[in-house]
RNA sequence: GCCGAAGUGGCGGAAUGGUAGACGCGCCGGUCUCAAAAACCGGUGGGGGCAACCCCGUAUCGGUUCGACUCCGAUCUUCGGCACCA
């Protein structure tokens, strides 16, 4: 079913002119982007799309006002880098081998050839001479060549640890693509899984992660979640003594950010992963402790990390010594006790931690207060009290505030030689060995003699053979390939096997606007010098939903860079700004099984590109995203169609003798507001008013012409600066009405207009003039009144003295160029 | 549960302390047409009034102010993020 988008018939054949232009376009290389020119550069990216197959009306959303912003920064003298290109790594192209049989690298190109058709449609400045693709040799050879730097400065690691893993796509995840405990692409509950994997080590770089000051303009909401998930919180690390149960380990390492309330801890507890529960197990438990950790493991992560659920846990029949005061108290295991964070073992205080305290009710083990309120009445707690208040039950520290309490015990333990203050945090290493085929091949060696070894950088790129079998084993593809598995030991020449795990594909989006600053060069992931250039990007647009994966893995590899010597910044994104999603007319999300999808090429088909981009733009303000409209976009392309008629008037027909100077005044001083107000709105992303700016300065246009009271002159003068200003917006009718006027090619070689404040000013304002706030009278007055005379005549209007009449008039107050407000009683 | 954003006509939205509803859609009326579509012109928050005009109105309640969509406090709703992180 094709749906009728267009309901208007337009003066212009849209097709025509989108095909003219973008071919003339391409010809000259007008959007070709040299690297010698000596305006200031401007590089501006929005993010690359995944090559599904079609561009889907969300990547128009994405794309059409990026490269209007863009446009405009050129417009305004900068030497702009606007690039794109394709993350053509990952999983759908394999799932596609699978289910049809179609090689990933056959199916990866021939959708990346539609879509950069369908992205030419769009008329964007990308120069495509600097086009990405991922999954080519010339690309992932530096993806290759980056891992070994990172693994000999020892942020590379291999390491065996469980890990989340995907049974659908039969592979591991990075903790940041796990969603409720289901993979985030396929919702598949998650289970773990211990494997030897690589690791990048980007804890290392958690404060300077936390660190925003190099960033010039980033919203606050994307700061805010990088700042959770990387979750620093200060504490101290402190040992429970268990030496009595002589074993070569004599204490129980827990982390704790309540130093202070260590005097009412009454038991503890332990992740039933820990490696000290079977040798802490008493033989009288053993049966219940086992089978406790085989009902941990048999629950699902969603049921397990679900923070109502009782907490549950088994004593194991062990104590450990609290050395503060001397005490016993009894081991447990308990899953509420997470492995993965601080030393997988917690103290328990059930006095002061809410989840302590569920756990001691329903084991009744005692609650011991030792932070108490000013006015405490020694009464039971019905609750954790978890805020401040003074040390009570806690020997030497009685009577300190806790926060002076937590620094006593801190320093006496550290002296003590017990335990110090740490730090711990939330986020994890990133995980990148992917379990399939179409991916980057981690380029190691496992040799018998000489173990892992790093494949030699001449030796690179380690290849993707082209005939591996795609069937999802749980282990990588490449394993099963003798030719590819089999090499020999760059160190000592016996045979050796290859990893045949490939990295995730963040890894090829972490450093690639490195990459267009010299696409094609073969010495290094980039060049030098142009990367000194154009680095770092200047602007940043895409979605909210790579806050805590792409954009910290970014930020984290330029760090990395940073110290590997190759780049002298520390931030890759200097502004950041993220679009909304667009909707579905039924304002829901789009989909397929709803039925609400919008097919961009068919109606760039019946409306042209610039329609298309201009609605994109109108529907609201860019940053909230919001709902197609067949309807809407109608409107868009008629007012368009109106700008078509007003520009194809003749003004040699205008007469001079019958111009009307009051409207030829306004009429400039409408174009210059309207310039005013474009140009600023441009600026910071606003395009719906800017359209709408447009929009009133057409219709004014529409009326004089009509009425024919300007000059020759000033219709030429606003006709032409208008089509500056819509440049940027609709780039194909404003150049095809640029050379229609008789204009030099081409209008996107123009500069952005400039306003003259004086020309924008108004010479006379409707004065409100209000009683006690309410609007009572409108007055005409020359813009530069005195307060004095604003309040002379507004008590003077007749209106105005209906409401003062027999009151006193307390007081007046005048808002140059707005109104005076007087005020009676 | 915690954190954040938002709530304005029939609809998308504008106005960030000073005329609420710019601009667009839809709708109503008109011009053109045999007729329709398109195009063009005019009107359009709700209520009252013949009219001039008046009253009400930005989720709800309260506060600050000469003046509040805008600032502050509480509540409700929607969306987004995080969620046993010791």
């Amino acid at each position: 079913m094709t749906t009728p988008f267009r309901q208007i018939e337009l003066r212009y054949d849209p097709t025509a002119i989108d095909r003219k232009w973008q071919e003339r376009w391409a010809a000259d290389g007008l959007y070709r982007v040299p690297d010698d020119d000596p305006r200031p550069k401007w590089f501006e990216m929005t993010m690359y799309p995944y090559p599904s197959g079609d561009l889907h009306i969300g990547h128009w959303y994405a794309m059409a006002p990026s490269d209007c912003h863009a446009r405009f920064r050129r417009m305004q003298g900068y030497n702009v880098l606007h690039p794109i290109g394709f993350d053509a790594f990952g999983l759908p192209a394999e799932n596609a081998a699978i289910s049809r049989g179609i090689h990933p690298h056959t199916w990866t190109m021939s959708n990346i050839e539609n879509m950069r058709r369908q992205l030419k449609s769009m008329g964007a400045i990308y120069d495509w001479e600097r086009e990405i693709i991922c999954c080519l040799p010339e690309y992932y050879r530096w993806n290759q060549w980056l891992f070994l730097q990172l693994y000999r400065a020892g942020l590379a690691y291999r390491a065996k640890a469980p890990v989340v893993w995907c049974p659908s796509c039969q592979t591991v995840l990075a903790n940041e693509q796990v969603v409720d405990g289901s993979c985030e692409r396929c919702h598949t509950a998650i289970t773990r899984r211990d494997l030897e994997q690589w690791f990048f080590r980007i804890t290392k770089y958690a404060d300077q992660l936390l660190d925003f000051t190099g960033l010039l303009d980033w919203p606050e909401k994307i700061l805010t979640m990088q700042q959770n998930w990387i979750g620093r919180s200060e504490g101290a690390e402190i040992g429970f003594d268990i030496s009595s149960h002589r074993l070569d380990v004599k204490e129980i390492r827990t982390f704790t950010t309540r130093i202070d309330t260590i005097f009412g801890v009454t038991f503890m507890v332990l992740a039933p992963e820990h490696p000290l529960v079977p040798r802490l197990t008493a033989r009288s438990q053993h049966t219940a402790v086992a089978e406790y950790i085989a009902q941990a493991r048999r629950t699902s992560e969603i049921e397990r990390q679900s923070t109502d659920k009782e907490k549950t846990g088994v004593f194991l029949g062990s104590y450990a010594v609290n050395r503060l005061n001397g005490e016993q108290v009894p081991i447990f295991i308990g899953d509420y006790v997470l492995m993965s964070y601080g030393t997988g073992a917690v103290m328990g205080v059930p006095a002061h931690d809410v989840r302590d305290f569920d756990f001691a009710r329903k084991y009744n083990l005692p609650i011991r207060q030792v932070i108490a309120p000013a006015a405490w009445d020694g009464k039971e707690l019905a609750e954790a009290f978890v805020g401040d208040g003074f040390m009570t039950a806690s020997a030497r520290y009685d009577g300190m505030t806790n926060q002076e309490g937590k620094r006593a015990i801190a320093e006496d333990i550290e002296k003590k030689g017990w335990g110090s203050r740490t730090v711990s945090y939330r986020i994890r290493d990133w995980l990148i060995s992917r379990q399939r085929y179409w991916g980057t091949p981690i380029p190691m060696i496992y040799c018998d003699a000489c173990g892992i070894v790093p494949v030699l950088e001449s030796a690179l790129p380690v290849l993707l053979p082209p005939d591996a079998e795609f069937k999802p084993t749980g282990e990588s593809p490449l394993a099963a390939h003798q030719g590819f598995v089999n090499t020999t030991c760059p160190q000592c020449g016996a045979p050796a096997r290859r990893e045949t795990d490939t990295m995730d594909t963040f890894v090829d989006s972490s450093w690639y606007m490195f990459r267009y600053t010299s696409p094609h060069y073969d010495q290094g992931p980039f060049d030098p010098a142009l990367m000194q250039q154009w680095m770092p990007v200047d602007q940043y647009t895409g979605g909210a939903e790579h806050a805590v994966m792409h954009l910290l893995y970014s930020r984290f590899f330029t760090k990395a860079l940073r110290d590997l010597g190759l780049v002298d910044f520390g931030e890759p994104f200097l502004r950041l700004y993220n679009q909304g999603i667009i909707l579905g007319e039924d304002h829901e999300k789009m989909s397929k099984s709803r039925g609400n999808v919008v097919n961009p090429d068919l109606v760039v088909g019946q409306l042209g590109a610039d329609a298309t981009r201009c609605f994109m733009m109108f529907i609201g303000p860019w940053d909230q995203g919001g709902p197609w409209s067949d309807v809407g976009i109608n409107g868009v392309a008629r007012w368009l169609n109106r700008v078509w008629g007003v520009m194809e008037h003749d003004p040699n027909h205008l007469d001079a003798g019958a111009a009307n100077s009051q409207t030829v005044r306004a009429t400039q001083r409408l174009l210059h507001q309207t310039i005013r107000k474009c140009y600023q709105d441009l600026d910071r992303f606003k395009f719906n008013t800017t359209i709408a700016a447009l929009m009133e300065l057409t219709n004014h246009l529409s009326k004089v012409w009509a009425e024919a009271s300007v000059d020759a002159a000033t219709w030429r003068d606003c006709t032409r600066n208008f089509l500056l200003m819509l440049a940027p917006l609709a780039p194909h009718i404003a150049e095809e009405m640029w050379e229609r006027a008789g204009h030099p090619y081409s209008i996107h070689q123009q500069p952005f207009p400039k306003w003259d404040e004086e020309t924008a000013a108004e010479d006379t304002i409707t004065l409100v003039v209000q009683v006690n706030g309410k609007v009572r009278d409108r007055i005409e007055v020359p813009a530069g009144i005195s307060s004095g005379q604003a309040q002379e005549l507004a008590l003077a209007s007749l209106k105005v003295q209906s409401y003062t009449q027999g009151k006193a008039v307390r007081q007046a107050v005048y808002v140059p160029g707005k109104l005076v407000n007087v005020v009676v009683g």
